[in-house]
DNA sequence: ATAAAATATTAGGTTTGCCTAATAAATATA
DNA sequence: TATATTTATTAGGCAAACCTAATATTTTAT
């Protein structure tokens, strides 16, 4: 069984959640900027991974997980997000304190713990900011969920995750409580700055296009 | 606040651990052994705890924990016990099992985490090898325990912690049925091997003095 | 008290993962 | 299309924590 150091570990896991986003291969620079490092930094152990077969990299193109590295990728998500539902359920964290902890958890070597862990938690399928959980082969249950930005007027359903979960935005979210599983009704949007007026909790409210676009809903069928 | 490196704060739980047994200095020579290093490594790492007023240091002589560093080695052994009691009380880990992990969790940096283990386990003052844990003052409750080996003949008490915690001695206990709380008697010892006999669980059973050195006990008043 | 043995330190390397500065390639702009 | 800008790579270093081999000190045994 080969193992990855910590630093092995953040890299395929920051490669994972960039290669959701865009396409094409993943770039120098984002992997810099989410890795808090620099780009020589990354070249060199982007390139370290392809010597390992756990990435395809092409100079100057980017980096695409293997199928070996997207299956550690998904061990390290996995571990992240039961941590952080672990510490919410269990120890009484919110949901905007979780993260940095999880990211130490998440390095922790013990089959015999996650599994305990997974089991103790009743194998939940989402973590505290609706983030799909792996199971322990790697599978995604994948909710149909779109961006609230991205809704026609007059959509209704219910707000299901969150894309950002930086601190700040969660904090927001918890002022207006919004939290997941909240109902929203979508009235109108501003042509000039794509703001929504929305109805939530009853109550309207009105939040920015980047508000509405970190946030994932699921329409009401 | 000064934070510290896995190792170091793995130099300062061993050196804490060895002082408690000799009272002079702690030799390179253990520290390697128990830290699974060479000398020449120690040497160097003991020397920079030194210079950040961790240890005492005296060439030729060994290491002794200042105040300072005290402090730090006693949060990390706090984390360390309440890790393995957590993992027993509430992952179903067998007592055998929980070292290796702990040794892992012991260096996750957050206070938060700590405290709400601690709260969740009711603010124990053992773990489960029977070793006091410290409280977040670095406060310990100590037993009055005394080693097995080192009883009279006659008498009667019960066990309360083990001095050896590696695995194979706890399969033996298992084996044996014994568990912290169980109630001994002392028969009598060999004088050539200084083997006991002992009643256990109502059944006479013989021990080597390796096995009641390596055994606490704490006697019937 | 001296020699031998055991223990500890120093000197000089290695690896991992990071850095800055210089260069090369790709993309955007005039 | 040529040039400027952005992005990426290479080259050369640094710090942490290891290592081996050589040397120094302390302890033990004759």
């Amino acid at each position: 069984m080969i193992m990855f150091t910590t630093s092995e570990e953040n890299y395929l896991k920051a490669i994972y959640n960039l290669q959701q986003e865009e396409d094409s291969g993943v770039s120098t620079s984002s992997l810099a900027e989410i890795l808090n490092t620099k780009a020589a930094s990354v070249t060199e152990m982007v390139k370290k991974l392809a010597d390992k077969k756990l990435v395809h990299y092409k100079k100057y193109y980017g980096a695409e997980l293997t199928n070996t590295g997207m299956k550690q990728a998904l061990t390290v998500v996995r571990k992240h997000r039961l941590w952080e539902t672990f510490l919410v359920q269990h120890l009484g964290f919110q949901w905007d304190e979780v993260h940095e902890v999880a990211e130490q958890l998440e390095h922790i070597k013990s089959e015999q713990l996650i599994e305990a862990i997974d089991k103790l938690l009743g194998y939940p399928t989402q973590d505290p900011h609706g983030d799909p959980i792996p199971d322990k082969n790697g599978n995604l249950k994948h909710k149909n969920q779109q961006l609230l930005s991205d809704m026609e007027i007059g959509s209704t359903g219910i707000i299901v995750g969150v894309k950002d979960s930086s601190p700040t935005f969660l904090q927001y979210l918890d002022k207006e409580k919004i939290t997941l599983g909240t109902a929203y009704k979508l009235y109108s949007k501003e042509e000039f700055d794509h703001a929504l007026e929305l109805e939530i909790n009853g109550k309207p409210l009105r939040v920015s296009h980047k508000i509405a676009s970190n946030l994932f809903v699921e329409e009401k069928s």
